[in-house]
RNA sequence: GCGCCGGUCGGAUAGCGGCUAUUCCAGGAGACUGUAAAUCUCCGGCCCUUUGGGCAUCACUGGUUCGAGUCCAGUUCGGCGCA
C-alpha cells in the first residue's frame, strides 16, 4: 500500500490524496462502505460498485464465526469469496468487544441530551465478553460457543482474510466509561497494538496487506494526544481513529490525534458518517471513513436528502410522486418515486432494502466525493457551510 | 320456527366474580455512527391544573352481588345445525 498526497488545505489538516493498494487505488477522503459478513447488506456488488462505492470493510469477528477464516484462505480470499475486486478492508474485532459488551449503546454519546458523563465504571460486561492483559474471551454470538482472540490471533485471522488494509487489535470502550477504565483500557490497546504490529511484521503478508494501528483515548484531549504519540510512532502503514465520542465533539479529538499523527501516512476515521462528521473529520484530517449508518437506518426506512433526513414510511410519503431526493442521480432516484418506495417499506418487500441502500450510500459516498472536489477547486468553506445549512 | 354457539380497540385474540382488560397485526411517530439491527423505543377512548391525575369502556337493557367483561333474564345481531 502507497499513500500519496496530492493537495493540502491551507488549514494544515485536510487533505487530498489516493491510497494504492494491489487492488485498485482509492481517491481520499473517501467514504469505504460497510460489509461486516462479506456482503454489503441488501445489495451486489454491481450494484455497490455502480453506487461510486470505491472500497469495502468486513469484519474479523464475524467473518471468523461464520463461514470461519479456512474458507476464506481456500477461496481466495475475501475479494473472491465476496466477488469484489476493489480494495477491502478488515477490521480486528476490537469494536466488538464493546458492542457485545456494553449492548446496545452508542460509541458517539449524546451528553447534551443525557447530561451524564461517566462517572461510575462502564466496563464491558462480562456476559459476552471477558478482556484479559493477553486478549478477550468471547461467547458466540451464533450459539454460544466459546472462543479467544488475541492480538496475534486477530492478526492471523485477519492475514487469512485477507483484505488490503488491516487493522491492530483494539478495544473500544463505551463514551460513559470513567476516565480510569479509558486510561487502563487505551494502555492495553497499545501494548496490543505493538503486539499486533510485531505479528504481522513476522509474516509475508505484511508485504502485501497494510496494518494500521488504532488510536484510543475516549472523550479526554490529554488521553487521544497520548494515544496519538504513542501509536504513531509505531511502524504501522496507517492509523485508525477509534473509540468513543461525544457528538458535539469528534472532529475536535481527531483534530487534536491529527496534529501529531505523521502526515505521511493515511487515516481511518473508524465507525463514523454521519454528513455533519464527514464535513468535521476530513476538515480535520481525515483521509477515509467507514460507517454502518447508511445502510442501517436505509433498512429502517430513514433516507438522506439534501434537506435532511426523512422516514419515508411516514403517511405524508404515500401518495408522494416526487423522488427520494429530487438532485440526486443515483439509481433509486433515477427509476422511482417517494410513493413507490413507501408502498415496499410499508408492504415489507425485500426490495425496499436494496433501492433505500442504494440511495443513501450514494448519497453518503457522492458527498465525500463532492467534498474532495471542493477540496481540489479550492471551494470547501463555501461547500461546507452551503450544505450543512441546507441540510440542517 | 326450534336448538346450539358466539358478540372484548380498525382486524385477530387473552381474560377463575376482585388488581392498570392481555397479546399480535394493522395505524401514528421517533431512534440508529468500526452491524447480536429487514432492528429497537414510544403513542394509540375521553377530560384536566399533563414529570402526574381523573373519568369511562367488553352488543343493549335489567338483575344477582360488597364487587360483573365474567353469573342470571330479556332484547338484538351474527354463525352453524334441524325443520
Amino acid at each position: 500500500m502507497k499513500f500519496y498526497i496530492e493537495k493540502e488545505l491551507t488549514n494544515g489538516r485536510a487533505r487530498v490524496g489516493k491510497i494504492e493498494t494491489p487492488h485498485g487505488d482509492i481517491q481520499t477522503p473517501a467514504f469505504i462502505v460497510v460489509g461486516t459478513k462479506g456482503t454489503v447488506k441488501a445489495l451486489t456488488v454491481e450494484q455497490v460498485k455502480e453506487l461510486g462505492a470505491q472500497a469495502v470493510l468486513a469484519n474479523t469477528y464475524h467473518l471468523y464465526l461464520q463461514p470461519g477464516e479456512e474458507i476464506l484462505k481456500k477461496t481466495g480470499k475475501l475479494q473472491k469469496f465476496m466477488n469484489w475486486d476493489g480494495p477491502t478492508f478488515t477490521d480486528s474485532g476490537g469494536f466488538q468487544v464493546f458492542s457485545l459488551g456494553v449492548g446496545k449503546d452508542s460509541k458517539v454519546s449524546k451528553v447534551a441530551e443525557s447530561g451524564e458523563i461517566a462517572n461510575e465504571v462502564i466496563e464491558p460486561a462480562a456476559k459476552l465478553v471477558k478482556i484479559d492483559e493477553e486478549g478477550i474471551t468471547f461467547k458466540s454470538i451464533l450459539d454460544g460457543s466459546s472462543h479467544r482472540f488475541t492480538p496475534e490471533r486477530s492478526i492471523e485471522i485477519q492475514h487469512k482474510i485477507g483484505a488490503d488494509i488491516i487493522f491492530a487489535f483494539d478495544e473500544c470502550t463505551s463514551p460513559f466509561a470513567s476516565k480510569e477504565y479509558q486510561i487502563e483500557a487505551m494502555k492495553r490497546t497499545h501494548r496490543w497494538a505493538q503486539r499486533s504490529l510485531d505479528y504481522h511484521r513476522s509474516k509475508e503478508e505484511s508485504k502485501v496487506q497494510a496494518l494500521f494501528g488504532i488510536v484510543q483515548g475516549g472523550r479526554h484531549k490529554d488521553l487521544r494526544e497520548e494515544s496519538a504519540r504513542i501509536i504513531g510512532a509505531m511502524d504501522f502503514d496507517g492509523f485508525g481513529i477509534g473509540g468513543s465520542f461525544d457528538k458535539e465533539d469528534i472532529y475536535n479529538s481527531v483534530g487534536w490525534v491529527n496534529d501529531i499523527l505523521p502526515k505521511g501516512k493515511p487515516r481511518h476515521l473508524l465507525g463514523i458518517g454521519e454528513p455533519i462528521d464527514l464535513f468535521g473529520g476530513i476538515e480535520n484530517g481525515i483521509d477515509t471513513f467507514d460507517c454502518v449508518t447508511p445502510t442501517r437506518i436505509a433498512r429502517n426506512g430513514a433516507l438522506y436528502t439534501r434537506d435532511g433526513r426523512i422516514n419515508i414510511m411516514n403517511s405524508s410519503f404515500i401518495d408522494d410522486l416526487g423522488m427520494i431526493d429530487a438532485e440526486c442521480d443515483c439509481y433509486t432516484c433515477t427509476n422511482y418515486t417517494r410513493a413507490y418506495i413507501s408502498h415496499l417499506f410499508r408492504s415489507k418487500e425485500m426490495l425496499a432494502a436494496t433501492l433505500a441502500s442504494i440511495h443513501n450510500l450514494y448519497f453518503i459516498v457522492n458527498l465525500v466525493k463532492e467534498i474532495r472536489q471542493s477540496m481540489v477547486e479550492g471551494k470547501f468553506e463555501g461547500f461546507k457551510k452551503s450544505f450543512l445549512e441546507r441540510y440542517y
